[in-house]
DNA sequence: CTCCTTAGTTACATTCATGTGCCTACGTCA
DNA sequence: TGACGTAGGCACATGAATGTAACTAAGGAG
């Protein structure tokens, strides 16, 4: 997300607010591994094969001045730094863990509505 | 959302599923505004000023797409259109309202940022 | 003395998302 | 007879998001 640019849906809408933070293409898969454990940053890149070494960076970096993840810099060669959720960060897991068990439950759902083809409506 | 278009992060994640329904500049409002009542199609409108009536459009019909709102069109004139949630929409209400209450938190948290400045980190 | 590794950065290109403006059908109201 | 309101559709334009490729520093391994 963060294409707020372009105006906000309605003047202060929370719901927006959170999207503005987690939304995007990346950042719920980003935060959802760091729920499990602090990960070093190509640690990362392997968990998420499709993203770009530049967009990693790029969106570490949002989360980071988000105050939603914790970067520590280790200065030996070669470079360490290692990402973790600080403490307002852990504040997500709730909405993280309810947004994968919902993507579970759709999956299934997906499977239903090609058997339903016609009768749906709610 | 619904940029997937340019590969996926993982395999299979579930968070990722998600967001591909509810991400977006708009749908999280969508459904935070359907979550209280059923709508109108200029009702919605009025309530998100920023949005485009193209916009409006292309979101309502991306979600009844997947299932999670219902368009009721009534053949009368001036038309109307009723949009509402589905069953399956519903149960998204646990992620919005999550969502709704950590965006109160988070500005919350913004005005503190303010204070704290230097001494961040968790 | 050359190559490997990590965690980036930068410039450039492209693709996707979103915005703007104009058009419609129909019945009602003035 | 003409303007209004609803729920759109369509063509076009722009900007934001994302991708690709090449470059860097520093120490250790060979």
């Amino acid at each position: 997300m963060r294409n707020r640019k372009a105006g906000y849906a309605c003047k202060h809408c929370p719901v927006e607010t959170t999207l503005d933070i987690i939304g995007g293409k990346w950042k719920g898969v980003i935060l959802y591994h760091l729920m499990n454990k602090t990960c070093r940053f190509n640690e990362m890149r392997r968990l998420m094969p499709g993203i770009s070494q530049r967009m990693l960076t790029l969106q570490l970096r949002e989360l980071e001045k988000d105050g939603v993840i914790h970067r520590e810099v280790y200065p030996v060669v070669p470079p360490k730094t290692e990402y973790s959720l600080t403490a307002f960060g852990e504040t997500l897991k709730p909405i993280i863990q309810e947004m994968k068990r919902w993507g579970d439950r759709y999956e299934h759902h997906q499977e239903q509505q090609l058997e339903d083809v016609d009768q749906n409506k709610a």
